[in-house]
DNA sequence: TCCGACCTTGACGCAACCCTGACGCGCGGG
DNA sequence: CCCGCGCGTCAGGGTTGCGTCAAGGTCGGA
């Protein structure tokens, strides 16, 4: 199911999206300043992001550029300002789409299908990867190994992710704490030992030399086929 | 460089964007019906298409059908209407984004950047640079040689990485040690001796006589390919 | 209420890395 | 001829980082 966050300070707003996106089986969370999405963000890791730019906390932009400090997560801005500076403001500050208030709600949840639909395939390569040892399925969430599903908690899945996802390319100790576990866990580095072991016990032929799930020490760890 | 199609019956329209286009440093190629749209799309694989939706011969709509049937480019409809209908179709159809003529410049050219930017692979391309001996991929922190991936310490990685970076143009040892071991460390020159001797070891055919990791006496050092 | 799955946290041993000092060599100048 | 300087080489010791294990805590479902 696609997971929603809505950030807006007028609860009439936020009463109306959420009733309109429950009815069409998105599961909504909401926030109502910046320091709430951020922590919302964070903490629930939303497909897709409804942010009002005219917060009470914070700079709007502000809260775009602190979300794609660690984040790819779409962002579609709402806003009261039809200024174009504005919009420029936002859409390179990192938003996906700027859509001004008043808004049809037929457009919007069209515009949201268009950002959900883009990031979904996120690589335009291949949802699926095979490795000797075993099969990881983006799309489906899915790990196979010698024909069996292998069953993998949601913190494991999420790394396995993250690892994936990069495509070989070298993943930072922090840049992973912050995909997996948010922001605010940048230096926890033991979480990386504790779940990188588990995944090698479950996916590695020999988990105490691990051929696909490498550590690079004092830098991070890659993903191999 | 960026490709752009702009697809528009109105010369006057596609005269302006190319000129707006090109003087931003985009590659830009233009149809004015739906029939040439597809072609130029086909031929020149663009980018980005900025696609009209009034166009003379075909259903605007039909076109990001047909171009959604092989292709994932990111398209940028062109609208004169309001209506939120034709926005929906649009966007089901595989729209990226959609904008109301008369438009802003500044705002079509920021929502091209950012339907740009969210297409780019997940970290921006692969920088690899080749030398006979050993191949450096800045982008993935890899270092191969003779088939064989090369493993490097942290600091014999920054060191590298810096010296590759500088493209070819000698780097003082102040330099080198400030962006290795931080702003303090401007004077202790045998850190680099050491680490250089490692790295020598470790990617030059012959060590004592290194032809791409060169010593200027007094002056610094210099990446060579 | 109890139970199980999952996440967090701390402790410990080991290997690898970074720093450091010492020495040798070649070169240019006193 | 000797000396000083800059660079390359080497080896040892302190420190850091990683893998591993196990125990406590939290949350949801039976």
């Amino acid at each position: 199911m696609t997971r929603v966050l809505v950030v807006d300070d007028d609860p009439a707003i936020v009463r109306a999206l959420v009733i309109s996106l429950r009815a069409r089986q998105y599961e909504v969370d909401s926030a109502e300043d910046g320091a709430g999405a951020l922590r919302a963000a964070a903490a629930r890791h939303p497909d897709v992001v409804v942010l009002d730019l005219g917060l009470p906390d914070t700079d709007g932009v502000d809260v775009i550029r602190r979300l794609r400090e660690w984040s790819r997560v779409p962002i579609l801005v709402l806003s009261a300002r039809h200024a174009s500076g504005e919009k420029v403001q936002a859409l390179d500050a990192g938003a996906d789409d700027y859509v001004t208030k008043p808004f049809g709600m037929d457009e919007l949840l069209a515009r949201l299908r268009a950002a959900v639909r883009r990031a979904e395939p996120a690589d335009g390569g291949d949802v699926v990867v095979e490795t000797e040892a075993f099969t990881v399925d983006l799309a489906a969430k899915k790990v196979h190994r010698d024909g069996r599903d292998v069953r993998l908690t949601p913190t494991e899945w999420h790394l396995l992710e993250a690892l994936v996802r990069a495509g070989g390319r070298l993943v930072g100790q922090k840049q992973l704490l912050r995909e997996v576990w948010g922001p605010s866990y940048g230096t926890e580095t033991n979480y990386l030992r504790v779940y990188m072991a588990q995944l090698r016990r479950k996916l590695e032929a020999d988990p105490s030399r691990p051929r696909h799930l490498i550590t690079e020490p004092g830098m991070g760890y890659r993903f191999e086929k």
